[in-house]
DNA sequence: GGCTCTCCGCGTCAAAGCAA
DNA sequence: TTGCTTTGACGCGGAGAGCC
């Protein structure tokens, strides 16, 4: 067996684990809003028969759970919910506020701490960080000092020297940045925070990129920033079209970790509330056994 | 040492979810 | 409706353990 085949083996095992789980509920209480759906199958909007995820799972069992707790359900916020796929954020957060200091709550975007890239991390607080076209980091500090780091490297080893020029006349707050290109070709791109964004190049060996102060309205965001001149030729459509497509990968990639070690961390909560779970359960029927005991005693 | 198995994380794609 | 975000699924490669 390959290694691809033993995965979609362990997967299938999976899901049919987590369709003997939801069988398991049709038995309960939550079967009406499962007999909506007609299976145990999830509906899909596009009609289509879904597998039920670990997160929806554990929203029936929560349901279930609350259900039981509270005697009064909501079969249509039930089938709201069912229908939908979740999101490990929101599910860890609803279940942290209903469970404090159980399951601790997910923190929302670090972006500070996240966003920053790993070579700069360790230097000055940036107030800008940007990307260029080629892979390099280039963080603008609060004092004006600028640092270039190439993802590859480690540390300060990547960093390159910038030469800042406020020479000639600059529009107010504007700082001009002075930029040798490296590459083959001669072009960088920068990738600026939406309300950073006017480059503007100067023909010639050395590129100038123009990076204003944030006085736009725009909202706050990675944007790529355009080439300068006009982007009616073939060519130049087609680079826009790769630098938007790389810089949704690059968006989709950093989306994927974060989406990952958010469904490690639901995992870790389920984990422990189980064993939290258990333990009560075993507190329950010791002390249901105790009652019986007095209860009933033995006639002798 | 080489091979196999298993686990893990990553990048990518596609589709659902969601907010404006 | 549209554009962005989130997440399931897939394939890939690396690392560690066990076996020969």
């Amino acid at each position: 067996m390959s290694k691809c085949g033993r995965k979609k083996y362990i997967r299938t095992n999976l899901r049919q684990m987590t369709m003997e789980t939801i069988e398991s509920h049709q038995d309960g209480r939550v079967t009406d809003s499962m007999a909506e759906g007609g299976s145990a199958h999830m509906q899909t909007q596009t009609g289509q028969n879904s597998i039920p995820t670990l997160a929806q799972v554990a929203t029936i069992a929560e349901t279930d759970e609350s259900a039981e707790s509270e005697g009064v359900i909501d079969s249509h916020k039930r089938r709201e919910i069912l229908s939908r796929r979740p999101s490990y954020r929101k599910i860890l957060n609803e279940l942290s506020s209903d469970v404090h200091g159980v399951v601790p709550k997910i923190e929302e975007e670090k972006s500070e701490e996240e966003g920053t890239p790993p070579n700069i991390a360790t230097m000055a607080v940036p107030t800008s960080i940007y990307q260029t076209s080629t892979g390099q980091y280039i963080a603008i500090a609060q004092g004006g000092a600028i640092q270039i780091s190439n993802p590859g490297s480690d540390g300060v080893q990547g960093l390159q020297a910038l030469t800042m020029t406020n020479s000639g006349a600059p529009p107010p707050g504007a700082t001009l940045v002075q930029y040798a290109a490296q590459s083959a070709d001669g072009t960088q791109q920068f990738f600026v925070p939406g309300s950073q964004v006017v480059v503007q190049a100067a023909t010639g060996d050395m590129p100038t990129y123009q990076i204003p102060a944030p006085t736009t309205g725009l909202p706050q965001g990675v944007v790529m920033a355009a080439s300068p001149g006009s982007l009616h030729s073939p060519q130049q459509l087609a680079e826009e079209a790769t630098r938007k497509r790389e810089l949704r990968l690059m968006k989709n990639r950093e989306a994927a970790k974060e989406c990952r070690r958010r469904k490690k961390e639901y995992v870790k909560c389920l984990e422990s509330r189980v064993a939290v779970l258990e333990v009560q359960n075993k507190k329950l029927i010791e002390e249901l056994e105790t009652l019986r005991d007095i209860c009933s005693p033995k006639a002798d």
